[in-house]
DNA sequence: TCCATCCTTTGGACTAGTTCAGTGAGTTCA
DNA sequence: TGAACTCACTGAACTAGTCCAAAGGATGGA
């Protein structure tokens, strides 16, 4: 019995002390380096069996690890080992490829969707728009390592872009809005908040609607004080860390 | 039936409809003003009667809804609803005290223990020290309108801060870094974390250990670019809005 | 070789209960 | 008056199952 380890406030009773070894093996598994990231654990209903305790336990043990971070499920597919979280700094405007290189990880970018409309109001309240203006969404999926970890809604304000929809738009949007339309970010405003999956990012990052995910709302400034785009990221919370220095923009 | 309003992408069968119904039903009254920020929902035993569902169905329904943000638990308690998030930007190091109130929001801190130890390996590792360092861990609990929604756990290099402990620890401790020390914050480099709670955070914030949470660690540099002190911040998730905005600091 | 179809495995979403332990209001009693 | 005690109510943590639907591998025919 591992349960010495654990510092619980009252005394225990037996019938508790199960569902917490079953996460401390897992953990330790998972520390030791028996179980690797990307590594798929056994199903919910062979855990049931090994460790003798209900699908709801193993459910709700599993559901424990997944909010510290270690593991992390896949729709009808399973439950596999996080793999360690990327830093990213959404100030720095670094594209995403770039960053995830850097630490030594692989990126892929896949484009899911573009539509052109006239902005909906959630958007145009971002966009600081007061009257009708048509706009551009696109939708992308981003992969570290193979693994779909963030979901992407770009929002361009479509007269500062002409034809940007012929683009190759699996590259990075920053160097194309520098090369192609000169247009610098001089600045960004954006909010970090713990919140909910809608559906199709839900769909899209193939995790259950209504988990939980870390989503990031940014506006972008033009180098003439001009919004030009506002962009809605949607991470697994397991897969990044949000990381800033005061002293790169000072 | 309310259910119509809900996309689901496959046919639904009677069965599910019905706690799907109760998360619309409290979503709307929460929305609609029925039920009011810090109200008490009813007990999980009278929504399972209420709905003739089981409580499990009531505590997946109600944990969704903690997930958007909506409603928060109390341990043992009850379920509550959540008051509207506060904005914060971590590199401003604008008093909590001051931040709150301009949000028309009131604010309170408790001081919850001091200890003056030999840094352990994390709070080491988090002060870049690299031989055996005292350090002060002030611990302290944040209130906005009553509800303690902020765990904070300062680590001060004890000879910077001759005789702190003395010093009223409830107020700002940039304030008094500042009057009595003559440090004033050059530099703040933070990273945000999702992560589960430990057990001493979760027994401050009345939640249950291992529920999610928002992790803050702050290391501060002062004008003579050393570390002085770092931060750990420890949110409850729906409580609180990260937001950044780069002109502030160019 | 390719593609549709079947079939097994998976998690998703339930029902119907039980026992345990902290909370807090109300009561008792020195 | 005030501290200690009682007790009903609350969520926490379980047991023991059921049925459904998506995913994906195996199968088999054109």
């Amino acid at each position: 019995m591992t349960d010495k380890i654990w510092t619980r406030p009252t005394k225990m009773k037996s019938k508790i002390e199960i569902p917490l070894k079953m996460k401390d093996v897992l953990r330790e598994q998972i520390f030791g380096g028996s179980l690797l990231p990307l590594q798929k654990l056994p199903s919910e209903r062979d855990l049931s069996d090994l460790f003798s305790i209900t699908r709801i336990s193993v459910k709700d043990a599993l559901a424990s690890l997944e909010t510290e971070g270690l593991i992390y499920k896949e729709n009808r597919r399973g439950w596999f080992v996080s793999p360690p979280r990327v830093e990213y700094n959404p100030l720095s405007r670094s594209h995403f490829h770039q960053m995830v290189t850097e630490q030594q990880r692989i990126a892929e970018t896949q484009l899911i969707n573009i539509s052109t409309i006239m902005a909906p109001s959630h958007y145009a309240k971002a966009l600081a728009l007061t009257e009708l203006t048509e706009i551009h969404v696109i939708e992308r999926l981003r992969f570290i390592d193979g693994r779909a970890v963030l979901f992407v809604e770009n929002c361009l304000i479509s007269h500062f872009f002409p034809n940007i929809i012929l683009e190759n738009l699996t590259q990075s949007l920053t160097t194309l809005y520098q090369t192609k339309y000169d247009f610098t970010t001089s600045r960004s405003r954006f909010d970090v908040i713990p919140a909910a999956a809608p559906a199709h990012v839900a769909k899209a990052l193939n995790i259950s609607p209504g988990q939980q995910i870390l989503k990031i709302c940014r506006v972008n400034y033009n180098q003439h004080a001009q919004i030009i785009d506002c962009e809605f990221e949607y991470w697994r919370p397991d897969a990044v860390m949000i990381s800033i220095d005061s002293i790169e923009h000072s």
